[in-house]
DNA sequence: CTGCCTGCAAACGATTTGCACCAGC
DNA sequence: GCTGGTGCAAATCGTTTGCAGGCAG
C-alpha cells in the first residue's frame, strides 16, 4: 500500500538528512517520523505523542517537541500553526493548500492543483532563499457561516479542534 | 497624509461592522484600532497595549487581547503567528504575502502584485466561504542562509525577533 | 571516546477566564 | 434598564530549558 510506501521513502530521506548534517539518527526520530508520516491530518506534537506512546512507551513529551522541530528544520515536515491553539504538524511536504477558518481557526487541507504552478516573483528571490510556497485561504468554513447571527467567540479553547 | 485616511476608513469599516453585528462600539475598540491601524509593521499584543496606554492609560492586557480577536473575526485586522512565538496582527486587510524563514521563524512582508490576481478554483467554494488569501513562503532569509554548518537550533526564544 | 540526544521536572510566557463593576444603546 | 464589555488577578496550557545520564558514530 502507497502508506508505508511513503513512510519508507520518508524514512530514507530521514537517513540522508541525518547523515548529511551529522546528526545521529536515534530511535527516537525514526519512531516520531514514522508516526507523523501514518496521519493523514495535523497533528499537535501531543497527539504524536500518544501514537508514539504505544510504541515507545517512555518517550518524553520534551523529546516529541524537540524531535518534530528537528524534522521541520530538515525539511520533513511543516509546522502548522493555528494562533493561540498548539502548533500542529504537517507530514505532507509536497505543495499543497489550507482553508483556514477565521471563527474557529480550523485548518484543512485544500488540494488545488492550478495553484501549485506559480511562477514566483524574482524580487528578493537572491536573499531570502524560497524553498516551497503554500496559499493560506482565510474565510468561514461551512459550521461557521452564520452570517445574521455574529458573536464574537468566547475562546473556548475546548471547542477548537481539527 | 494617507495615515491618517487609512485611520479614518478604518474606523469607518468598525461602526459598520459593530453596528451590523450589534456590538457596542467603545472607546477601547477605537483606540486599539486606531493603534494597530498605526503602526506598518506586524505588532504584538504587547506592543499595541504599550502604544494604547499613551492615550488610554488604564487599559487591561485583557482588553488588548480581546479587542484584537474581535477585530480579526470582524475582518478588520489578520492575525499571524509565528509558532512559538506571540502572535502578530496585521492591520493590511489588502492582499500580500509573507516569506517565513524555516530556521528562525521570522516573518517578512513580500508584495507581489502579480500573485495577488489568482483565480480560484471552484472545488469547495460553496462549502468554505473564502474572503481571501496570502501565500506563505517558505524558505531561509539572509542571515540563516549557511548550508554548511546545520546545527538544529536551541530555540532561543529570545533570538526569534521581527 | 565524545558529543549530541533524551528524560525529567521545573520554569516560562503568552493567552484565557471568572467575577464584580461599568458603559453603550 | 439590560446586555455585553472591561479590569483585575489567578489559572491554564503549550512549550522550553538546565541538568545528569545514555546512546549513536
Amino acid at each position: 500500500m502507497s502508506q508505508s510506501k511513503k513512510t519508507h521513502d520518508k524514512m530514507s530521506a530521514l537517513e540522508a538528512a541525518c547523515r548529511h548534517h551529522g546528526l545521529p539518527l536515534t530511535v527516537q526520530r525514526r519512531v516520531i517520523l514514522a508516526a507523523l508520516v501514518a496521519r493523514d491530518d495535523h497533528p499537535t506534537a501531543d497527539e504524536i505523542l500518544e501514537e508514539v506512546r504505544s510504541r515507545l512507551p517512555d518517550v518524553s513529551r520534551t523529546t516529541v517537541y524537540r524531535v518534530l522541530n528537528t524534522l521541520v528544520q530538515l525539511g520533513l515536515a511543516v509546522k502548522i500553526c493555528s494562533p493561540g491553539a498548539s502548533a500542529r504538524f504537517d507530514p505532507k511536504t509536497d505543495r499543497h493548500h489550507h482553508l483556514v477558518c477565521v471563527q474557529c481557526e480550523q485548518v484543512m487541507d485544500f488540494e488545488a492543483p492550478t495553484l501549485n504552478t506559480l511562477t514566483l516573483p524574482d524580487a528578493r528571490k537572491s536573499a531570502f532563499q524560497i524553498h516551497d510556497y503554500s496559499i493560506h485561504f482565510r474565510g468561514l468554513c461551512v459550521d461557521c457561516r452564520e452570517p445574521t447571527q455574529f458573536k464574537p467567540k468566547k475562546m473556548k479553547k475546548k471547542e477548537i479542534k481539527q
